[in-house]
DNA sequence: CGAAGATACTTAACATGTTAAGTGAATGCG
DNA sequence: CGCATTCACTTAACATGTTAAGTATCTTCG
């Protein structure tokens, strides 16, 4: 069997762990994790979403999202009202607060991916994303929760 | 600021979610998690190490690897004894139930990692760990725990 | 209309990620 | 030697990942 360390999995985990080792600690700084700087990201891009709107965007799972939304409802920094038409869904939005917070963190966020833009390259970093694009559609389909879709 | 969807951390994640999204039903089927199999993949090539050791091998923090190790353990997956030199130090080794687990897990892994590599390109596959390997060592010594090192 | 099924979340339960603190065993050095 | 420091782990505490189950609401269709 092919020595683990060099398969795809390690190399896409260590080379993300290599990139987020770069923002943790100022995201830390301002009391957030990666995973609620995503849920600010996006909603400050949107306006107002459905919570499962919001689960696609920010690439996390429904129970995760929920626990993080509670949270983050409870330091103010996001806002939820459940849609008129349709109690079921939850409508979110950032508040100001989290607008706030949001602003006090880009900067140093900002200049964090110009670094690692900087040190690896542009170039190279946008032939990165583009194959990393393609790995992800070349999979699209395959594993589980694709029943039987149209795929063309 | 950019559209945080495609910034390299998401890109990152999703490529590795795609990949991950193919093995984990197999494993589970064989009740391991991906942790776990990295762990019992690492120990299968190298007949013992210490803990500090396989967790730098199968890229795992110490906390999540001593409660891994723990349940491996209980299920006789694996096999600890303390070091006879050195007390506080712990070889961990692979047992023969788990040399069994793995070899009836192996061949649909072997199998999984064969159709991504088919459907991704062989070529392309090479090149973009390349790439992983490249952003990886380009960020090597500027996050944290990098107290002024030689740095070659 | 009204019960069965589908939807949009939420909770629960267990495993891991992450940082800090704890424990016992070596080491360094006065 | 003896004590402070370092080292190799382990525990603790909290946040998230992951799957299954639960809840309320909505939709469908007889």
């Amino acid at each position: 069997m092919r020595d683990f360390s060099r398969s795809l999995p390690m190399s896409l985990l260590r080379a993300r762990e290599a990139v987020m080792r770069q923002f943790r600690p100022s995201l830390r700084e301002h009391g957030l994790t990666e995973q609620q700087w995503r849920i600010l990201r996006a909603l400050a891009a949107i306006d107002t979403v459905e919570v499962t709107e919001l689960a696609r965007t920010a690439f996390l799972l429904g129970p995760s999202l929920s626990r993080i939304l509670r949270d983050l409802e409870a330091r103010n920094l996001i806002e939820r009202k459940t849609a008129k038409a349709d109690q079921r869904r939850s409508m979110v939005s950032i508040s100001e607060k989290g607008v706030k917070l949001m602003a006090s963190v880009a900067p140093s966020s900002e200049a964090i991916y110009a670094e690692i833009t900087r040190r690896f390259g542009a170039r190279k970093l946008v032939e990165l994303q583009e194959m990393l694009g393609e790995l992800e559609q070349s999979l699209a389909g395959l594993g589980a929760g694709e029943e039987a879709s149209a795929e063309e």
